[in-house]
DNA sequence: TCGAATGAAAT
DNA sequence: ATTTCATTCGA
């Protein structure tokens, strides 16, 4: 599409050109090491990816791709969304406040009305929010390190035709043009989702947030990107790439599937996310009839993942997901034990490292023969109606929520039961999906949209049924905690009882086929999976059995022997343990043993635990996954003690980069397996941390400000008289969503309306924007004279008259006065120095900053309350004094 | 696809 | 000093 055109590409564009005969199906993997930064990584994945290389896949063409790709990279960068700034993150904290109250508003008005409220917001407050922006920005670069905001002129972004375009685009475009960058802004717009996913508390709100996620998003698209440059369709070239890594690696590691197909391919355009979705789906059309895909996923494994998120596409990415999920429990348990281990069995337990591969379908031989039969029937229906779901799950984000109480639980035990239902596999998958997306780098939103597009796509299904739920993740600690517990537990032996714990769990849910279904998907997938697997990938199959359909399995026995562990275990007793997962909520976590738990039912377990945590055990220590999990989990720790958003954010960074790196090489080796879980880890908790940060910066409600506003519209207002001010101070806040501010606020609220001085403006800072504005208002050159002197000349009056509330001061002054006579008298004072007197002399003492602050305490002073000035604190309850807040500055 | 706002970064 | 673009979503 847009291809060619893409500016900085272009060169390549093209075609292909193939700048970079890598081969590497995956190209995917370069991308998202770059993109990921750092890390170097990469080379493992290429390693991998030539493994995969091997396998047929696609052609040269991708390779060529590739090279574009690597252009990605840089587009990747690009790429990354910038980060809010603070009035951005009041906008988006605010904005849903706005339309609350004016729900005839459309956007641009609502933004008219943030920026009025924004103007009058505290200092205090607006520091908060330029606090959070800042470290939201500090995370982005961290994982972002050359991140440009403009990419620049480079990017003839004229030179296409319609420029316009370009420049939004510009980035996107370019990413586009490189493949990936195109997809990710389909889902960008796509937002409109419900936000599948996260079921997270605020995913909307998060969405800025996610941002930090941006970098892994990079990777992501990278890789998807790449994967479908590797594809090669020529024709589709775009398209066909899109499916990108993942999909190429299903094809590669089912046989696949191939691709080719054209439909599938378009699907593939939008977003990363919600490629990979598609692409995982496409996958799981094309193999839908034929449950191939499921190599790939193992393959994977991180693709497992990613499929697991994108699993909503397709029934047998739940599976995967699931497999992923499990894989992960297991490393973990396995991790914890130590031990035991042995089953020299299986071997392969390297699996993890190539995935989807050689490993995997050892496993899926030995499960998948003992469910396979069994299972795959119901499977298939159950993988069908999955995929169906998932496209609905979109809606059933709705359920989500209600799930999102359980996901610790579900994710946990979900996997076994949700396996049966297609909630479950929504479940699994939203979950898994959830920390896929983060893995990815993948913003929620963008995944909301993707997985809107999906459901476009797909929707027609809906099932809705409850498939959503999974979503979410949840909160890194507890996943931490969850896993710990796993861990202790697989060392106790408890697995089994764990999974009980789990599966009593399941049952609520109804139906009871899960079990089966969960295996049973698999199997069927398997089946064909194999086949095509082998043929592909092949190679690592190796064990093979045969069989064995399994792919999922596979998969499940890649991440590993957790699965087959469980498949012994299946019955299971309940045990404390499970609860306290739950608890902890461990989203990642939780959705890996859920999976394993999952698998394990469904599997019917056949083998022993023994041998599954023999498998996994050996797979970790080869991989060095325990020593990764055991980092990730005392990191873990140690984010979520610091709480705060810097010490998350590295945490964030870190992981996220490994993770998405791991996630990329995935397969690849050892390594990156940790990085995995530690990407999940650190993912997690870096969603939550921000979703926490985001969710904890004020809300200030919106009737102060409307008052505010609506009363004085302010352009409309501006008049002249200039008077004032606003109000800033009203603040009103809300902490945290808190209204019970309003009514805090309602008292504070008032405004005094003061008269003000004209030249009030505020103007503090004057930014560059802000000085657009002001030039548009004239106040420029008010400031200016603030700043020597104060000329109020013409345009005095307009001004921010914004805020001039009149009106509002009226009502304002009703309300107000709480403040009481202090504050009010304060303001007064103040005003009159600055009016008057002051004025002039103001302007001489006081610089613009102080001038700024002094019309704020007008402002204030008749909205009152807050203000806070900088004593303040936080309180912004009351008063404070602009006075003292002017008396400050001086 | 544009736009309305603010802000940060880049040019 | 100006330009880009980040979020949001109705036109």
């Amino acid at each position: 599409m847009k291809g060619s055109s893409r500016n900085k590409d272009h060169s390549t564009e093209g075609e292909g050109t193939g700048k970079r005969p890598k081969r590497k199906c995956l190209q995917w993997h370069p991308l998202l090491a770059k993109k990921l930064l750092d890390f170097s990584e990469e080379e493992e994945e290429e390693e991998e990816e030539e493994d995969f290389d091997k396998v047929p896949l696609l052609g040269a063409d991708g390779l060529e791709q590739d090279a574009d790709e690597t252009e990605d990279d840089e587009s990747s960068e690009q790429r990354a969304r910038r980060p809010m700034n603070a009035f951005l993150l009041f906008c988006k904290r605010h904005r849903s406040l706005v339309r609350k109250e004016h729900p005839r508003l459309d956007n641009r008005g609502a933004t008219k009305i943030l920026a009025d409220w924004w103007a009058v917001l505290d200092p205090k407050e607006k520091q908060k929010y330029t606090d959070m922006a800042k470290e939201y920005k500090d995370a982005f670069m961290k994982a972002n390190p050359g991140y440009k905001w403009c990419p620049t002129t480079n990017k003839p972004v004229k030179t296409q035709t319609s420029t316009v375009t370009n420049r939004k685009k510009l980035w996107a475009f370019a990413s586009d043009s490189t493949k990936d960058l195109p997809s990710p802004r389909k889902a960008a717009k796509s937002e409109e989702m419900p936000q599948l996913n996260f079921a997270m508390a605020d995913p909307t709100q998060m969405g800025g947030l996610s941002m930090l996620l941006l970098a892994g998003e990079h990777a992501l698209t990278a890789q998807e990107v790449s994967s479908g440059t590797c594809q090669s369709d020529a024709a589709n070239s775009t398209e066909p790439c899109q499916k990108s890594s993942l999909f190429q690696f299903a094809e590669i590691s089912s046989s696949t599937s191939r691709p080719g197909v054209p439909g599938d391919v378009k699907q593939t355009e939008e977003s990363a996310l919600f490629q990979f979705a598609e692409i995982s789906s496409n996958t799981s059309q094309l193999s839908s009839p034929e449950p191939v895909k499921h190599c790939g996923k193992s393959a994977l494994f991180q693709l497992a993942e990613i499929s697991s998120s994108t699993s909503h596409s397709g029934p047998d990415l739940t599976k995967q997901c699931g497999t992923s999920a499990l894989f992960q429990l297991a490393e973990m348990c396995l991790a914890s034990e130590g031990v035991k281990v042995k089953e020299p069995g299986k071997t392969k337990v390297e699996a993890p490292e190539d995935v989807g591969g050689e490993v995997p379908e050892e496993m899926d031989v030995e499960l998948e023969k003992t469910t396979k039969d069994s299972c795959k029937e119901k499977v298939e229906q159950s993988g069908i109606e999955k995929m169906q779901n998932w496209d609905e799950t979109k809606a059933e984000e709705l359920e989500t929520a209600k799930y999102r109480d359980f996901t610790s639980l579900a994710m946990e035990n979900s996997p076994f039961e949700r396996s049966d239902n297609t909630k479950d596999h929504m479940c699994c998958s939203p979950e898994l999906s959830v920390a896929d997306m983060n893995i990815l780098g993948l913003k929620p939103e963008k995944i909301k949209k993707k997985k809107k597009k999906n459901k476009l796509d797909r929707h027609t299904n809906e099932k809705s049924t409850p498939k959503k739920p999974c979503k979410k993740r949840q909160s890194s600690e507890s996943d931490i905690e969850s896993v710990m517990y796993t861990i202790e537990a697989v060392a106790k032996g408890d697995w089994g009882a764990e999974r009980l714990a789990e599966t009593p769990r399941k049952k609520p849910r109804p139906i009871s086929n899960v079990k089966g279904s969960v295996l049973d998907t698999k199997s069927p997938k398997k089946k064909v999976k194999s086949k095509e697997k082998k043929t592909s990938k092949e190679k690592p199959t190796e064990t093979t059995k045969e069989s064995k359909p399994p792919d999922f399995l596979s998969i499940a026995a890649s991440k590993e022997v957790p699965c087959e562990a469980s498949d012994n275990i299946k019955v299971e007793p309940l045990t404390p343990t499970e609860e306290v997962v739950p608890q902890s909520l461990p989203g990642q976590v939780k959705t890996e043993d859920s999976d394993c738990v999952k698998k394990i039912e469904t599997c019917g377990s056949r083998k022993s635990e023994r041998s599954c945590k023999g498998a996994l055990y050996k797979t970790l220590v080869s991989e060095g996954m325990l020593t990764s999990l055991r980092a990730n989990v005392d990191r873990g720790k140690r984010s979520s003690g610091k709480g705060n958003s810097s010490d998350h954010e590295g945490c964030w960074n870190e992981e996220n980069w490994a993770f998405s790196q791991s996630g990329t090489s995935g397969n690849k080796k050892l390594k990156k397996p940790k990085a995995k879980e530690e990407f999940v880890f650190g993912l997690a908790k870096l969603e939550e941390e921000f979703e926490k940060k985001f969710n904890s910066l004020p809300q200030y409600s919106p009737i102060t400000f409307d008052r505010k506003n609506s009363a004085v519209p302010r352009k409309k207002r501006k008049v002249g008289n200039g008077s004032s001010e606003q109000p800033k101070s009203n603040k009103a806040i809300l902490s945290e969503d808190r209204n019970s501010s309003e009514s805090a606020w309602k008292n504070k609220i008032s405004l005094s309306a003061l008269n003000t001085p004209e030249p009030a403006m505020m103007h503090e800072p004057l930014v560059g924007s802000q000085k657009r504005k002001a030039r548009k208002t004239k106040i420029t050159h008010l400031v200016r004279t603030a700043d020597g002197r104060v000329s109020p000349a013409g345009g005095t009056l307009e001004e921010k008259p914004k805020e001039l509330p009149q009106s509002t001061l009226q009502k304002t002054s009703s309300a107000e006065t709480d403040c009481n006579g202090e504050c009010s008298r304060n303001a007064e004072t103040e005003e009159n120095h600055s009016i008057t007197s002051d004025m002039p002399a103001v302007s001489a003492f006081f610089s613009l900053a102080a001038l700024a602050e002094v019309a704020a305490m007008e402002n204030v002073h008749r909205s009152q309350r807050a203000t806070p000035l900088p004593h303040d604190g936080q309180p912004n309850e009351m008063s404070q004094a602009p006075v003292l807040i002017s008396c400050a500055d001086q």
